[in-house]
DNA sequence: CAATGCGCACCCG
DNA sequence: CGGGTGCGCATTG
C-alpha cells in the first residue's frame, strides 16, 4: 500500500469533513451535506460537487458515519462513539446492534450484509477474543435478528421492522401523554420510502 | 444577506 | 433519568 500525495489529499480531506462536522454540531446544527459543504467551503474555496464526492468516499471508507435521523440524513464522527467497547467471542449475540446499524444506515432498499459488518465495526470498538471469527458472530447475530423480528430480509437487503416498535407494555405511572410534533412524527415509518427520492439539485 | 449561537423539545436507551 | 440531537429563532458580522 503505497501512499502517494493524492491519497494524503483524501487524508486531509477527511480531516476537514471531521473538523466541519465537530464545527457544525458544536452549533448544534445538522450535519447534512449542505452544511458540511459550506463549512469547507468557508475555510477552502471548493465546489460543492466536489466536497460531496469527497464526502461520500470518507463514508464508503468508513471515515465518515452517514445516518438516518429524523427523515434526513446526518453525518457522524464515528470517533466518539468507539468508545464503547464490545467483547464479541463465538456466542456474542449483536442482533441488537445489527439492527441499530440496519435503522440508521437508513437505506430505503434495505443494507447489504457487507455494509452492516462495515457500520457495526466502525461504530463500536470491536474487540475480538482469540479465534473468534467477527464475520461468522455477525452472521449469526444477523440469523438472530431475523428471527426475533428485529430486522426482516427482502432478497439480499436487509431492512428495519417498523411494525417491531413501541412494546411499551410499560406501566402508566403517570405518564405525560405530551403532544407529539406531527411533522417530525412522520420521520420513523412513512418517510422510509421519501429517502428514496434522490434530492438532485446541485448547479 | 449568510453565518453563528443557543434554548429547549424530542428521542432513545 | 441521562445524554445526544437538531429545529427554530435570536444574534452577530
Amino acid at each position: 500500500m503505497r501512499e502517494t500525495s493524492d491519497e494524503v489529499t483524501s487524508v486531509v480531506w477527511r480531516e476537514w469533513i471531521l473538523d466541519a462536522i465537530r464545527k457544525i454540531r458544536f452549533q448544534k446544527q445538522r450535519p447534512s451535506i449542505q452544511r458540511i459543504c459550506q463549512a469547507i467551503g468557508s475555510h477552502h474555496k471548493f465546489h460543492e460537487d466536489i466536497v460531496a464526492e469527497k464526502l461520500e468516499e470518507a463514508v464508503e471508507a468508513g471515515a465518515v458515519l452517514k445516518v438516518y435521523n429524523k427523515g434526513l440524513h446526518s453525518y457522524k464522527d464515528p470517533r466518539p462513539m468507539q468508545c464503547r467497547r464490545v467483547n464479541v467471542g463465538k456466542q456474542t449475540d449483536l442482533s441488537r446492534l445489527v439492527s441499530k446499524a440496519v435503522r440508521e444506515l437508513g437505506e430505503c432498499d434495505g443494507s447489504t450484509f457487507k455494509s452492516i459488518e462495515n457500520y457495526v465495526q466502525q461504530s463500536n470498538n470491536v474487540i475480538l477474543e482469540s479465534d473468534t471469527d467477527f464475520k461468522l458472530v455477525l452472521k449469526n447475530s444477523v440469523k438472530i435478528a431475523l428471527e426475533t423480528n428485529l430486522i426482516t430480509l427482502e432478497g439480499k437487503l436487509y431492512k428495519i421492522n417498523n411494525s417491531m416498535v413501541s412494546p411499551t407494555k410499560k406501566r402508566r405511572s403517570g405518564s405525560p401523554k405530551k403532544k407529539l410534533d406531527e411533522s417530525l412524527k412522520v420521520s420513523h415509518f412513512n418517510i422510509s420510502f421519501l429517502k428514496c427520492v434522490k434530492v438532485d439539485f446541485f448547479a
